[in-house]
RNA sequence: GUGGAUAUAGCUCAACUCGGUAGAGCACCUGAUUGUGGUUCAGGUUGUUGCGGGUUCAAAUCCCGUUAUCCACCCCA
């Protein structure tokens, strides 16, 4: 409870029972990943701050206030805020035939120094995607079906998907320059937060949860009227893409997504599950220059706490966690009886059985243990049964108990076993 | 970074308003069976009341600070 055992402020360790569901949400991840064709990156934590702060906007939240930068050998180095720069800082380094139609996803933590709430930890988890194949809206439309299809994998259903486009990257400043023309006319009506935003980040003010602000948006011309023929059609093939592959979605037009590094299209996934953090996962097509190399992508990432937020909502935490293996615990009764334990504990464990024993303590105790363990049997020996070159075997849910020759227990164990497989 | 709430046994919480050296349930340990757990019964252990300071004869209780947690803003996954 002293804050000398707390962890740092907006961390958190993940225990028992929760690295189980934990556990689960990662192998399915693999799993589903692996049949799009997506194999695992793992970059460092560790990046210089160079890597975020040319590709996702000097000017962005992330990049000016929210992340862990460090000096160590005269050089600036961060804590990664977000797993796509990294991606790209490794693809910067190979060759264009590397590269080119690369799928490489990611699992792991991610560094962010916001004030803690709901679904949002300064260490948070994100699982990852980034296809480098040609730009196309079909790739585009089959990553989301992705994402999709993942968070079904995890039993996420209830997810509303919104779509847009923020348009090619050589027309971002067009469409910032409609908006604040738009909008000019209506600053002193908007909201102080919104004031800052025009010039800061305009597309923000699309997304303000300030009521007079939403109805002056609502007059605004959408943001596609400033983007090109070009953009448009995109967003449209996308979408019709979508549909063929019955991937339920919602075009919004004032949907945005923070870092500079996006082009084209856009989503967020949110559930309805969750508070004020609501939006589970997002995604989109980018563009970025590093090391002196264009690179494009489309990907995702999913906020892994926010899945478990869900899960643990809608109650379904508890059946997906993954179940360690049935436990054979050994009891012994007396010095040798010990000693034989621990020797024959290695051989069951050489045979593939998961064991464990208490090292003293009455026969009662020792059961005490073994039941509180969730141990499927027990192996019990005292001197009466070392004599006899025998064990006695209990099963700990019906309670029924066997005797039988130490050189058959292996085999008479792994068919006990094998039904439960 | 801003605002509000909270912090008491391993866990969930009570006692705080009206200061008098902390209590329940669960959990844990021992025994009822000198070699048998999970049910039952009997008994038992558990806290520097987040941390630091102040007021007071006396502070879990009142005051200040600090740290953390929760919720919202902001931002985002």
């Amino acid at each position: 409870m002293s804050s000398a055992n707390q962890p740092v402020q907006g961390m958190s360790d993940i225990a028992v029972p929760e690295v189980r569901l934990w556990q689960r949400i990662e192998r399915l991840a693999r799993e589903v990943l692996a049949r799009y064709g997506f194999e695992e990156l793992r970059t460092p934590v560790v990046e210089f701050e160079s890597v975020f702060t040319r590709s996702l906007g000097e000017t962005t939240d992330v990049v000016q206030k929210e992340m862990y930068v460090f000096e160590k050998g005269g050089r600036r180095l961060c804590l990664r805020p977000e797993g796509t720069a990294g991606v790209m800082r490794h693809a910067a380094g190979l060759g264009a035939a590397e590269t080119d139609g690369a799928r490489w996803y990611y699992i792991g933590p991610m560094f962010r120094s916001e004030r803690p709430q709901a679904g949002r930890k300064r260490q948070f988890h994100q699982c990852g995607v980034e296809c480098m194949e040609p730009p196309s809206p079909l790739v585009d439309a089959e990553i989301l079906a992705l994402q999709v299809d993942l968070l079904r994998a995890w039993g996420l259903e209830d997810c509303e998907v919104r779509l847009n486009t923020r348009g090619e990257g050589g027309g971002h400043a067009k469409v910032a320059e409609g908006l604040r023309a738009a909008l000019a006319p209506r600053q002193a009506e908007l909201c102080e937060d919104c004031r800052r935003r025009i010039s800061e980040n305009v597309l923000r003010v699309l997304d303000c949860k300030n009521e007079a602000c939403q109805a002056i948006v609502a007059t605004l011309p959408p943001p596609t009227d400033f983007m090109s023929e070009a953009s448009r059609t995109y967003l449209a093939q996308v979408a019709s893409h979508l549909d063929l592959l019955g991937v339920k979605y919602r075009v919004d037009p004032l949907l945005v997504r923070g870092l500079d590094y996006y082009e084209h299209t856009v989503w967020e996934i949110a559930s309805m599950a969750l508070g004020a953090q609501n939006a589970v996962a997002g995604g989109g097509r980018y563009r970025m220059q590093l090391g002196g190399r264009e690179l494009a992508g489309v990907g995702f990432a999913i906020g892994l706490e926010r899945v478990v937020g869900v899960l643990q909502a809608l109650g379904l935490d508890a059946k997906m966690m993954e179940l360690p293996p049935p436990l054979v615990w050994l009891v012994g009764l007396g010095g040798d009886a010990m000693k034989q334990n621990l020797a024959l504990m290695q051989q069951l464990r050489a045979a593939g059985l998961a064991c464990r024993m208490a090292p003293d303590g009455s026969m009662k105790s020792q059961m005490r243990a073994a039941n509180k363990s969730g141990a499927a049997w027990a192996i019990i020996r005292g001197d009466d049964e070392l004599a006899r070159g025998v064990v006695a075997l209990k099963d700990m849910v019906s309670g029924a108990q066997e005797t039988l020759p130490l050189d058959r227990l292996v085999t008479h164990l792994a068919g006990k076993l094998a039904p439960k497989l």
